[in-house]
DNA sequence: TTGAAAGCGATACCAG
DNA sequence: CTGGTATCGCTTTCAA
């Protein structure tokens, strides 16, 4: 049936030329006469080349580096998507993937450092979490300039010359917790409030907008408040809870959206209405645990780091590979709902190391796998 | 850093033999005396040898073929499981994989034939769903004699020899529900019904227990009923309703295990109990859309087809590629819990083509990826 | 600017 | 039973 597949060879021989300068062409590679360069172009698209990448990985044995950008592991977030990524890159049974960890002790602090060394070092690619977007944006701009592909997790950073993104869809996750809220309150009348990180955020914008617009249409006998900004700081979230209590006397339930859920909690336990608000959290860490067991979160919203950390590798990856021939590059995940129920299922999986040691008879820890260095941190 | 990989040239040189005995050694191929055999297989072993696949690929330009022996789609759920599969077959960047779809009609009629077939036709694996197990073992076996590993989806086949399976984690899935339905519920007495195919089914009996298990812990106020049966036919399970609805007056909802929610719904809106129950259902189609968009269903358990399609690949092909060596071989994926809020979502995932058009430079359709063969189905 | 040739590491076949 | 060698398609280096 299918032809052979086209090499190298074959559009060397159609053009009368020597396969060096078709590969030279198709790279393009200095020392190529414009003429013959176009004409190789032209006819590899025309018979379908595709490069052999076994052979290329066979001859060109370098190792892909590429360096993960994220912020220090004081929650667990972190450290899974880490784990994702080195999973998904030991996954890469042909070629050799050198990880380059750059940690940064907090959101915005040491991230253009990482940056910097990483295109310093002349890394292939980068995955970060642009926790400052507009700081890093022209860091990633310079990435681009210099042919180093980037992917954002976690949080976008529009316009920046990223080549793709990772992260939850923020319409997903505030519907399906104002769906989860909705039911939870029944026939119950009352005001609902969210709390956020900062309104300027995008990501967090969209989630109080598709929560306010979800519980409108099917809920209308709960009322959304204006979104809560606590700017990641927990004074500032445990004082405006404090007043909102003072405020919404009818105060149903809370959306958090961020992590920063445990000021939330510990300002309804001081106010004693623990027990009376429904609260709807963001992700699953180990403070969150004793407080979903107990039945004071209904429910979690589970961003699914891991999972977000594989897709990233795998997208840089296959950037890297493919030239950024590839798709649309923006992947968006569903949310897991966790509560009591499931919880043990997700906090068994956290706890599972991601190296499953291989057995097997022929293989050892670390050869054609992932080797793995240390950066800045970690 | 790193030592150069051992090749099967540096364990000739050391034992002074030729690469060809030592390749005929590794592979236990006829024509090597137990000796020379034993002695390669250590040295390999000391010098941690670990075949470079990049070479192997190029040289032996093989492509894998393997069968997906699954239920023709009558529901949207055997499509997905099948389009997961074609997406992650067709991200192999490096090998060539073929894919031979044998679907039968219904459940346990057909599938003897297609594993015949695939063994016949000498496939390198299967992936299948074992719809009636006890028929399947030995097929299983066979196939496992004649060294094609096979992969199981969506339900298991214990004791077959089946390398590896992949399917949606019961205890979670029946424990989300019950906690689902207990907050539902609210303070609300009474009773909770659960549905499945068969007892005798160990995933059906397990999800039971699981949601049993939960909603007495969690909510005493509720009483599990004892599990309906109906045997995958519409009428019993409507008949079996009905029957319920009189002798438990108590009612408050529902939890359906399988994809035979339809009679059930039509049970209840024919008592007039629609808006009095509560209703859990599994899996999404779209006849199932409707009633969780009109609120009749407040909550379907998503199996996720093409991820339990995508993960069954990755375990086939790492089988393959592997010598089994990797790891456990048990999936057990998390479910999604869908509702109104989030179910736009899902549906949108379902309907775009499983395959992201590459639009780069060097492509063309088929020629590196995956290459389709139809087989008796399909 | 281009051509020729030496690898990369494994497979497969043909002699011995 | 074992050794030698051509080959896979690409990268890279050295000449021309």
């Amino acid at each position: 049936m299918g032809e052979d597949p086209t090499t190298l060879h074959d559009i060397a021989r159609t053009l009368g030329i020597s396969i060096g300068t078709v590969h030279r062409a198709l790279h393009d590679r200095p020392g190529v006469s414009p003429m013959t360069k176009a004409r190789v172009l032209r006819t590899a698209r025309n018979l379908g080349y595709r490069p052999n990448l076994a052979a290329r990985y066979l001859s060109s044995k370098k190792a892909f580096r590429i360096s993960i950008n994220t912020l220090q592991g004081t929650t667990s977030f972190w450290d899974e998507v880490r784990a994702g990524i080195r999973e998904e890159a030991g996954a890469m049974l042909m070629e050799n993937v050198q990880l380059e960890f750059r940690t940064y002790p907090s959101l915005g602090d040491g991230e253009e450092e990482a940056f910097e060394s990483a295109i310093g070092e002349k890394v292939d690619g980068i995955i970060t979490f642009p926790s400052h977007v507009q700081k890093l944006r022209p860091w990633i701009r310079r990435a681009s300039r210099a042919r180093i592909p980037v992917v954002c997790v976690a949080t976008d950073a529009p316009n920046s010359g990223r080549v793709g993104m990772v992260a939850i869809d923020t319409l997903a996750s505030g519907s399906i917790a104002a769906d989860l809220m909705g039911r939870f309150l029944g026939a119950r009348q009352g005001s609902v409030a969210v709390t956020l990180f900062d309104n300027a955020i995008t990501e967090h914008a969209e989630k109080y907008e598709a929560f306010a617009a979800t519980l409108r249409s099917l809920y209308p006998n709960l009322q959304v408040l204006d979104a809560i900004e606590d700017y990641d700081m927990e004074k500032e979230a445990y004082r405006k809870c404090g007043r909102l209590f003072e405020e919404h006397p009818d105060l149903a339930g809370i959306y958090v959206t961020t992590e920063a859920s445990i000021p939330v909690l510990k300002a309804a336990r001081d106010a004693n209405l623990l027990e009376r608000l429904t609260i709807i959290t963001t992700d699953l860490f180990p403070d969150l645990v004793a407080q979903i067991r107990s039945g004071a979160v209904s429910a979690t919203i589970y961003q699914r780091p891991r999972t977000q950390g594989r897709m990233a590798f795998r997208m840089l990856h296959e950037f890297l590979v493919d030239g950024g021939g590839g798709s649309s590059h923006q992947i968006q995940l569903a949310p897991h709902v966790v509560m009591r129920g499931n919880m043990d299922f997700f906090l068994q999986r956290q706890s599972q190391e991601s190296v499953d040691e291989k057995g097997g008879q022929l293989r050892e820890p670390a050869r054609n796998g992932s080797r793995e260095w240390l950066g800045t941190g970690e």
